[in-house]
DNA sequence: GCCCAGGTATAAA
DNA sequence: TTTATACATGGG
């Protein structure tokens, strides 16, 4: 991984999209301050990106931080460029990933976020909208996460255990409330273990994920696949369903092989794109 | 008012 | 094993 340190800033070539990286609805947190410009919290730490010409700025960031934080959460290390690729290998799929993203070298990635950040955001995502859904988290970070700088952290698990239903009142979350409650609790008195989820093959690391109440076989999907870094789960919503029956009805999940999870999120980011093509069937 | 939103728990057939 | 309904909340 080739990266130029300025300043107090790290540059490396354009090599992702911003804009379907965090658009695409694999994360909650990054907001757009501006044209070509996104800040989020994430690892705990604050992070503000940008775009000059051909290169990519992280600002505010120290040599280790880079390393250690942010080539490991953009995936930076990863080669999309040979995904690409495969994937243009098929006429249909390859028209999505070419309308999802200007070029290979700008790919959408599937960013390595925290297990419980992730289960917590997918868990709230049930039966919801993705501005909804960012609101809630957001205003859960400011309720129960740590303030860093100008930011809050997303709240500790051993935090949330603590707490009764009512205490997240605020937050708006509705009948959620119970299970961030419940999976924060069985995370805490290891009921379920990240280290033991990391270990597992997918189908028995969702078997765990779905021992934790609102958790069914969408949200474990999405949260092997966003805070694990499964890439061949394949999380199957009303999207998807109708993605699967309009668009690919020859396909099932397993024929996307096991780079599945980064098919999935080109194909959802393709069907919100476009849902005139996906009418209820 | 009604319908929908990156679903799931629960009960009933 | 499959199918129907409630669930909190807010925007269109």
């Amino acid at each position: 991984m080739n990266y130029k340190v300025i300043d107090n800033m790290i540059s490396i070539p354009v090599q992702f999209d911003l804009d379907s990286t965090f658009n695409c609805g694999q994360c909650f947190r990054w907001n757009k301050i501006a044209d070509k410009k996104w800040h989020a919290v994430a690892n705990h730490h604050p992070l503000t990106i940008t775009v000059k010409d051909d290169e990519i700025l992280f600002e505010n960031t120290t040599d280790s931080d880079f390393k250690n934080i942010w080539i490991p959460y953009f995936d930076l290390d990863f080669d999309y460029d040979a995904l690409y690729n495969e994937f243009c290998c098929d006429t249909l799929m390859c028209d999505i990933v070419k309308q999802s993203v200007s070029s290979p070298a700008q790919s959408l990635h599937i960013l390595r976020q925290e297990p419980w950040e992730a289960l917590c955001s997918f868990v709230i995502s049930q039966n919801n909208n993705i501005p909804r859904i960012k609101k809630i988290i957001e205003s859960f970070c400011s309720l129960y996460g740590n303030k860093i700088g100008d930011d809050f952290d997303f709240p500790d698990y051993k935090t949330i255990a603590t707490l009764s239903e009512k205490d997240l009142e605020p937050i708006k979350s509705g009948f959620r409330a119970r299970y961030i409650i419940d999976a924060a609790k069985k995370l805490k008195d290891g009921e379920i273990i990240i280290e033991e989820i990391n270990n597992s093959s997918a189908e028995a690391a969702k078997q765990m994920l779905m021992r934790i109440k609102g958790v069914g076989p969408k949200v474990a999907d999405c949260t092997m696949l966003y805070g694990f870094h499964k890439l061949e789960a394949f999380p199957i919503d009303v999207w998807m369903k109708r993605a699967m029956t309009v668009i690919f009805p020859d396909e099932t999940p397993e024929s996307f092989g096991k780079y599945a999870g980064i098919a999935q999120q080109y194909i959802f980011s393709y069907s919100r794109m476009h849902p005139e093509l996906f009418e209820k069937v």
